[in-house]
DNA sequence: ATGTCC
């Protein structure tokens, strides 16, 4: 190890289920060329390809320090969107809400490959590719006010489609405005409890207000990125005398052809997931506008798969550093920059999408945030998909859930039964420790009315 | 996460 490894958790949080390698994980990424400060893992800490979801890691670009796609993830920019509704759940009669969760269950592709919102050429898919979320409210899907509330303005800078291979276009061209599956919804919400009610405020947010929340990523786009890069990437490794531990840490210096071409290529997929999301939210916009008659206005949007090029203060010095996130989310404090400027007063929000059934929160970014600025992005998996389907029952889930109130729109009963809320930790714990350990703060927590499961 | 193996 370079560097120590670091876990924000609680005891009862740390990874236990049988076999999960992800505390391994974090001591291999201690070891990666370049590793400043730590090998970090957020308390939603467990098992993934090469680096552990939940990992954070930053390297020194200037010093040989590397870039890995396992520190991103396969899902390429996979994050989480909000809206806030006018209304409030008062005005949602079961009727109504019937309703609007039918009309959405119809309008929102979902599930491997099949459908999306927008059909586009190869041309038009270039666009995108280059300028996200601003391409897709430029050619009419959305108002130029959504942009003001995404993280970058809706558009990661250097994407290069050159760096991207026909096979990962093909497999974008018809999945542009599409939710995909395992644990990817679109759910409506209400706003149960406000802990910061001048953040929330500024956010656009109340209590028992109506919202959306929509979590996807860049589809088979984003996939095959990762897969073409990985397999570049662990053949170049040995020219630039790099060994590590895991094959799946495969990497290259950030300084480096190889390593130029993954970030111009990721932020490739980086941008068709904000686009992605920015056509689910039109869909969402239009199914509201056709059912209940009201609007949805962007709370934010920001993902929780990325590596970035940040310069951060070490030991009184400003280094460039590629900050990997993977399965964390960024978490900025007030007076930052980057933040929109009705926001700047109050640290970035952090969307942070809870289990099927259980509660969301919108938390904000905090002064002196450890982990470069990063925190968790979701309750984090202690069962296998594997497991998960042969314990739980997906019909019977969907019958407890509609008991409890909560419409169901699903895929397959096997998918339903993998994201049970027992296959993962308590959202509500992760959640604490990430402000107990100085990561963030709660804004509010919001409770869920229907989900579009993918 | 993923046309859950080109």
């Amino acid at each position: 190890m370079r560097v120590p490894g670091v876990v924000f958790a609680s005891h009862a949080l740390l990874p236990e289920a049988a076999g999960d390698q992800a505390l391994l994980q974090v001591v291999n990424v201690a070891t990666l060329p370049g590793i400043v400060m730590a090998s970090y893992a957020m308390p939603d800490v467990h098992w993934g390809y090469g680096f552990p979801i939940g990992g954070v890691a930053a390297t020194d670009t200037a010093s040989g320090g590397v870039i890995s796609p396992g520190g991103v993830g396969f899902d390429i920019s996979c994050g989480v969107r909000l809206l806030a509704a006018g209304d409030d759940r008062d005005a949602l009669a079961p009727h109504r809400l019937r309703r609007l969760m039918d009309e959405l269950g119809r309008c929102i592709p979902r599930g491997a490959g099949r459908g999306a919102v927008w059909q586009v050429g190869r041309a038009e898919l270039e666009h995108v590719l280059t300028d996200g979320a601003r391409y897709a409210v430029e050619r009419g899907h959305g108002v130029a006010r959504d942009l003001w509330r995404c993280e970058d303005e809706g558009v990661l800078p250097g994407a290069d489609p050159g760096q991207v291979s026909d096979r990962s276009v093909e497999r974008g061209l018809g999945q542009l405005g599409s939710l995909g599956s395992g644990n990817h919804f679109l759910e409506v919400q209400a706003v149960e409890t406000v802990y910061d009610e001048a953040a929330a405020g500024a956010m656009g947010l109340r209590e028992r207000q109506v919202c959306v929340m929509i979590h996807c990523g860049s589809r088979g786009l984003g996939h095959q990125i990762c897969t073409d890069h990985v397999r570049t990437m662990d053949r170049a490794m040995a020219r630039y005398g790099i060994e590590v531990p895991d094959r799946q840490l495969a990497c290259v210096p950030v300084d480096s052809e190889e390593g130029r071409a993954y970030l111009a290529a990721m932020a490739v997929a980086a941008n068709y997931a904000r686009a992605n999301r920015q056509l689910l939210s039109e869909a969402a916009r239009r199914a509201f506008a056709d059912t209940v008659g009201c609007g949805l206005d962007l709370v934010y949007d920001i993902s929780h798969n990325l590596a970035k090029l940040e310069t951060h203060q070490v030991a009184g010095a400003p280094l460039r550093l590629c900050v990997h996130r993977k399965g964390a989310t960024r978490a900025l404090s007030a007076g930052h920059p980057e933040l929109p400027r009705d926001l700047a007063g109050f640290g970035q929000p952090v969307l942070i999408p809870g289990t099927m059934g259980t509660a969301s929160y919108v938390l904000a970014g905090v002064p002196g945030g450890g982990a470069w600025h990063s925190t968790c992005h979701g309750a984090g998996r202690v069962r296998s998909r594997h497991r998960a389907a042969r314990e739980v029952d997906g019909q019977q889930l969907r019958s407890e859930l509609e008991a409890q109130g909560i419409a169901v729109r699903g895929t397959s009963w096997r998918g339903l039964a993998e994201e049970a809320p027992t296959a993962y930790k308590d959202i509500d714990r992760v959640v604490e420790a990430s402000e107990g350990a100085g990561l963030c703060r709660k804004v509010a927590r919001l409770v869920p009315l229907g989900v579009v499961k993918g």
